[in-house]
DNA sequence: GTTGCCAAGTTAATGACAATAACTTATGTT
DNA sequence: AACATAAGTTATTGTCATTAACTTGGCAAC
């Protein structure tokens, strides 16, 4: 069902030791996820892709949850960083820069649906790993400290935490919402980006008129 | 993995013909979607549920994908009708009505997560299907409407489609959150209808002070 | 250098599941 | 009473996850 790496496994094909094994099978199954989702991923479709036998992921992975725990691990990590670039390009902490953060947020769902639905979904077996649940807090905290500091800056009287589970409710629910393909459905078109910058605002304004 | 029907099948177990496999395989897949998600779901468990062979549900569906879509249908019509009699509770089209909606979404969701998710689920497989689009159509189309109504009799200049939009993501985003347990990662006990009804008068007033 | 350990591969086997084919049983219509 | 057919069955195939028992070859100690 998905080809095997053809150009850069070349040279590999011969050898009886990968290399990077490890690394091959969290990219290979990185891929399959965004094209057919975490449901549609078998360890058997990564191991045609890296070349290797179906036993070989055994060597470094416990079993399949534990290379899908590896990959929200480091979706969460690059969801987490790309949050203070986008803040930092528009301007810091303020309106357009929280914005900003939701858009980012968005895009990353667009660019990723496989691994954002993944890294958002319902099975507890994966997200109750002790380190999966670190790095989720991690990048839940970053946003909720940064809408705090807005809070405190712009005299903001109400909870900033409500506030922050508001903003990033809404911001998931337009990511969720685009890439199952609902907003497409009744309004197609609609530019996700505008929703955003409309919306941020009067979500940040909390008895502060 | 799943326990046998007993009490209501006994009668049924010696007969060669069950009487109403279709009913009791959507029955037993929605429970077991609900409590493993719609991965975890398989048709021989429901088979088991039912007290069939393997091969039964194939004379009612065509394939597991068809049972799931089913399942969409029925989730999708609930929800729908629900939403008018939540509506009808809090006093029609106000702000407290189109609140009480979005409680109700959230409560689905709780209430059926497994269900609330296959409903909004990534397979482009399962939502393409004719029925299940127009379904969908139907369900999310009363919300937009409620909001245009809301707009019109309430002075509100903006585009209702981009204000209903809004608080589509927004108690979508939370219901996603809740059920998926990030809500109670970063926010333990949080109350989620107060959340409900502290954001959605803000998202209601656009151009409309 | 050779020896031998062991990490990283392999093949082979088991058990669950989806789907299909070929067969059987009741039911209800004529 | 005969039989057409809907609704079951068993049996089979192919895919996948996982484990066990086996090679292979790189590297460190001697």
């Amino acid at each position: 069902m998905v080809a095997m790496a053809e150009t850069p496994a070349d040279i590999r094909k011969q050898r009886y030791h990968h290399g990077d094994l490890r690394g091959a099978l969290i990219a290979a199954a990185r891929e399959i996820v965004n094209a057919h989702g975490a449901d549609g991923f078998s360890l058997a479709d990564a191991c045609r892709v890296a070349g290797v036998s179906t036993a070989a992921p055994y060597k470094h992975f416990r079993d399949k949850n534990d290379i899908l725990k590896e990959l929200i691990i480091l979706g969460m990590e690059e969801l987490h960083e790309s949050r203070h670039a986008a803040l930092a390009v528009h301007g810091g902490i303020n309106p357009a820069g929280i914005a900003a953060m939701g858009r980012n947020y968005v895009a990353f769902a667009r660019r990723e649906p496989g691994l954002f639905r993944l890294m958002f979904g319902l099975d507890p077996e994966l997200k109750s790993d002790p380190k999966v649940d670190q790095v989720c807090k991690t990048c839940f905290g970053g946003v909720i400290e940064t809408v705090g500091i807005y809070c405190a800056t712009h005299g903001v009287s109400h909870d900033p935490r409500i506030i922050a589970l508001e903003l990033w409710a809404f911001v998931h629910g337009v990511a969720a919402l685009v890439i199952d393909g609902d907003f497409d459905r009744m309004a197609p078109g609609l530019d996700t980006d505008a929703l955003i910058d409309g919306a941020v605002p009067r979500l940040l304004h909390y008895h502060n008129r």
